[in-house]
DNA sequence: CGGGTTGACCAAAGCGATTTGAGGCCTTTT
DNA sequence: AAAAGGCCTCAAATCGCTTTGGTCAACCCG
């Protein structure tokens, strides 16, 4: 059923149709309630390659996410990241274009996507320290926002992140209130801006103590549960143990916390855990007391906010960027406790 | 840059251009070899929706998530299902149109996706005992995939599924064959087919020992870490407590250990578990020695295998529908034992 | 040498919507 | 009563591509 058929059947022009589904002002109240009632009845809604086509909007906002061939791993944020996403495009009539990609193909995806004018604008997903997509992203005109922070020596552009150094600056100074001295840094690949960032932090709150970091007791690849345990199970057998860890991710936590019960020691009494929680919906940490404690901050919140800030760029260019930085809060749980003094017994 | 303003660069006409990047045997080898240069040195792409438009394909599929917004969940498996399907997309020049919809919306977001020509075919996610998606995609001749399986009354359809009913039943019986017979079910929702099936092998199981299933000991809902730790403490801090589990995601299963340990129990000793392995990528049960023992079927391979068979009813429609039941692997991992006599002391 | 093939290319007609500019009807104003 | 002005509606152009149905020249063969 397409617009010429349908408006035959309403003895109405295609031209009066079309305006009345699309709510111009130009026709009647009466007129647009016929019509609308005989779009549901019939089900017809106008072609949506076709409506593209003519008014040179896509309504459709792509998503890239790289995929590693070579260790295998999709991010879990992204579901959740998604899912706050998709319901504002949603609602706002955006249809969401997922191109899965190997990584370091991504920036063909993108010019693809772009020349082939399939999206009205894009999300840039886990920028790197020395992302080239950002600039690339510019060069082509097309509106994005990106989910955390990549170079910034370029233009001024748009993204949502967290304050991952002050988060994790913040987790650090908790532990060493505590009495930690020997604390471990789990985290996620350093070549990326948001693990970079964390590091800082961890780093700088050691230095704010006069203390120096050891290489022994840090980690960064992927946060996986498999690597938040190998890597908490070799500190924990090496001299010199650590008391407590810091890590960048619950599913790694958990992979701690494993390793930690593995060799008969209690997680919040012999060694303290904090983690950065994404509040995955189902990955809850807890309902009453937090299992870990933890740096929060809703990944799905961040999508939406993305979304959002995306469709007012594309609805209305030229608007100034807008950056957000968002504050993660440091939530208390069971994972935590102080550093006994006999703690080799 | 469109069509008509390239093929005035190389001085040919739009048709032989367009049949030249299409790869058609009307034009000289030459000629073929020169647009394809010109296209790539001035960054030329078919406008995609100018070509769907004019054949008729939208070349993208639909997949349509949901998310129950009252209890907050999106199933973790889709990133992974999702990678998986998105690589054969990829290759094969098909976008991927994700619509993230609320819990029993999905109808209205089928319908749209087919009367709005948006995509050529759906992959169904998550079938439930008595689903109306399944009747009302046939009605409407859209080609899709079902992922699981849906009411097998109707006309036969597409799906790929693991053979849960089989591979439940085994695993009870592994745990019967161990000793155990205080055996807890730790499900999924059991409206959803999976669970459903699930469910009836495990009851078979234990019937073929003749034994009773007991209510008490079984539970289903929501698969997250929270449900299975609370579910399980629960259970254990029971009279007549089980000495087994058998759970239906690894995630749960997280939350069951942490349950066995936080009273003071061991797992693999004091208390086996079992469970269902997705073989996610981030979530791996184990390099060496499996973690869990587990019922091992992977959801990006069954991603992948789903999207081959849509784009094979695609591209040559009327052939018969493909139905394929993987039986999964039963790994023993290092949760599972015997049950010893002296269980109480 | 001429009719029939074949090869290489092109003009123009769609695909299904949106939207501009023009026209028809009815009410209001002078 | 005629002119002006609103309010609706319409025909046709447009978006950028694919594809049908040619045209034209070169080639082949009896």
């Amino acid at each position: 059923m397409n617009l010429k058929e349908f408006s035959e059947i309403l003895g109405l022009s295609p031209t009066t149709v079309s305006r009345a589904l699309g709510g111009y002002p130009e026709v009647k109240e009466d007129t647009r309630k016929l019509v609308l009632d005989a779009a549901r009845e019939h089900g017809y809604r106008p072609n949506r390659r076709a409506a593209s086509l003519a008014t040179g909007r896509a309504m459709a906002i792509g998503h890239v996410i790289p995929t590693a061939l070579n260790h295998e791993m999709v991010n879990p944020v992204f579901a959740d990241f998604i899912a706050g996403a998709g319901d504002v495009y949603a609602r706002a009539g955006y249809d969401l274009v997922l191109s899965v990609v190997e990584d370091g193909d991504e920036l063909r995806a993108y010019r693809q996507m772009a020349s082939t004018g399939s999206v009205d604008g894009l999300i840039v997903h886990g920028p790197r320290l020395d992302d080239p997509r950002i600039a690339l992203l510019q060069d082509m005109h097309l509106p994005f926002v990106v989910h955390g922070r990549g170079p910034e020596d370029s233009h001024p552009y748009s993204f949502v992140d967290v304050d991952n150094n002050r988060a994790f600056r913040r987790a650090t100074d908790l532990l060493l209130d505590l009495g930690h001295r020997r604390i471990a840094l789990l985290n996620g690949n350093e070549t990326m801006d948001f693990a970079s960032r964390r590091r800082d932090g961890y780093v700088s709150a050691l230095a704010g103590r006069g203390l120096a970091h050891d290489d022994t007791l840090m980690f960064s690849g992927e946060m996986s549960e498999q690597n938040g345990h190998a890597a908490a199970l070799r500190m924990l057998s090496g001299a010199d143990r650590p008391t407590a860890f810091l890590v960048s991710s619950l599913i790694m936590a958990i992979g701690v916390r494993r390793a930690v019960t593995d060799i008969g020691l209690n997680v919040g009494k012999d060694v303290s855990i904090v983690t950065h929680d994404d509040m995955l919906s189902y990955l809850g940490n807890g309902t009453d007391v937090p299992i870990f404690t933890a740096t929060r901050s809703s990944v799905r919140a961040a999508g939406r906010r993305c979304a959002e800030i995306l469709l007012s760029h594309i609805t209305t260019p030229d608007q100034p960027p807008v950056q957000e930085i968002w504050e993660s809060d440091l939530v208390l749980g069971a994972s935590t406790g102080p550093n006994l003094p006999v703690q080799t017994a």
